[in-house]
DNA sequence: CTAATGACCATTA
DNA sequence: ATAATGGCCATTA
């Protein structure tokens, strides 16, 4: 287990139920704000159930990829309460500073 | 070692 | 509103 990652997730780890981030956020969680694409590659690895991924969104508003397929993320997010339109998440759920 | 890749982002047209 | 562009950084080939 890589440095990086851990703090990804120990970062990710802490996103309650029905709760979202951007990628962007956990980048600047971290100390490291420029890094936002080596975020989504560390949480395309993530294999823990603690770590919920599917709650970091895009900054733009659109859900963003997932391991398993889009579909399944915005499945997972509706299951908690989440609204989503299309690809992109309803703007009173968005959190961009945790 | 270098080069390519990607669950991104902000800017520009 | 959409599309293209350049940049960023960790990982992987």
């Amino acid at each position: 287990m890589i440095e990086f990652q851990k703090k990804v997730y120990n970062v990710v780890k802490c996103v309650p139920r029905g709760r979202i981030v951007t990628y962007g956020a956990v980048a600047r969680a971290i100390n490291k704000p420029q890094a936002v694409r080596a975020v989504g590659n560390a949480l395309n690895k993530n294999l823990f159930k603690s770590v919920p991924c599917h709650r970091v969104i895009r900054s733009d508003g659109r859900v963003g990829g997932f391991a398993r397929g889009t579909k399944e993320k915005i499945k997972l997010l509706r299951r908690e309460g989440v609204k989503i339109s299309g690809e992109k998440v309803e703007p009173p759920s968005i959190l961009k500073n945790p």
